[in-house]
DNA sequence: TATTTAATGAGATTGATTCTCAATATCAAT
DNA sequence: ATTGATATTGAGAATCAATCTCATTAAATA
């Protein structure tokens, strides 16, 4: 399903499924979750598979263009991805301790913001919220 | 008022109050917002004071941990800052054809937060809210 | 003022990301 | 399958924010 979504991408741009973008493709599914291009770059390398960097960063581009991911947000560690397709939307607590990343969706923040949008006569396309703090575990850890 | 935090601050780590640290923190000051070290060293240099990106870095971060000013998000212009003494927490929403900020504050977003967290057992410390969208003023010159 | 120690600035370094460009792979027409 | 047009690749250079190094300078205070 994803596959027909990215070759249907590339065709109309003109583009070509080529073997580094297959690679990069599968790792990328592979994680149905978050992860940064060094991570997966040290990953197809640890597999044996010989994409370089550059093409990395070129083919998650492309995968943020055709929409199968998104980035999350910039940290000490390089640009978060995550695989959004087939995901729906959500947002995140994030433990300061362990880096745990915690999904969550309310509803009722979702309409609030939108109520919030309208009062502001501002147009709101996407948005992000993330908690930090600690999770379970790490609470427990400090006693 | 700001000041005398950071004296006491400074004073209490055994640090000084420079030429160099004096004149990062006026020029904080002066902001009341949103920023990033690059602009803040630019606008220094301008005004004709010298003092080096190594120190606006060194500073800001004194600034952070005297809870003076915070560190936003990570943006491609480098990390944006902003001034919070005497600000109550908000939100943010974002233009993402002009820049503008607007600031926001929902007292039922941060209930139904703190639900969320109890619910998830996770220990929330802070967060951040960014609606990234189009402003009033940019909705307009689009039609 | 002299002494001690923190702070500074210039420039090197790091690390993520992007760019360059010659070599290579892909595709489609033959 | 061969060819030709063109997209893609990888190695390494370049960029850019941020940090580090370290010799020199400035603050504090006795
Ligand atoms: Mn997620
Ligand atoms: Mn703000
Ligand atoms: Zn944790
Ligand atoms: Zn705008």
């Amino acid at each position: 399903m994803e596959k027909r979504i990215l070759n249907k991408f590339l065709k109309d741009k003109g583009l070509r499924l080529t073997k580094a973008r297959e690679a990069v493709f599968q790792r990328t599914f592979s994680y149905q979750g978050h992860f940064n291009p060094e991570s997966l770059y040290l990953r197809l390398k640890e597999t044996g598979i010989k994409v370089s960097r550059a093409s990395v960063y070129r083919t998650l581009s492309l995968l943020c263009e055709c929409g199968l991911i998104e980035k999350v947000r910039k940290t000490e560690e390089g640009t978060l991805y995550e695989y959004i397709f087939g995901h729906e939307h959500h947002d995140h607590m994030h433990c300061l301790s362990c880096g745990e990343i915690i999904e969550f969706y309310s509803e009722d923040i979702e309409r609030i913001q939108e109520e919030l949008c309208k009062e502001l006569h501002f147009k709101g396309i996407n948005h992000s919220l993330e908690i930090r703090g600690y999770c379970k575990k790490c609470q427990k850890k400090k006693n």
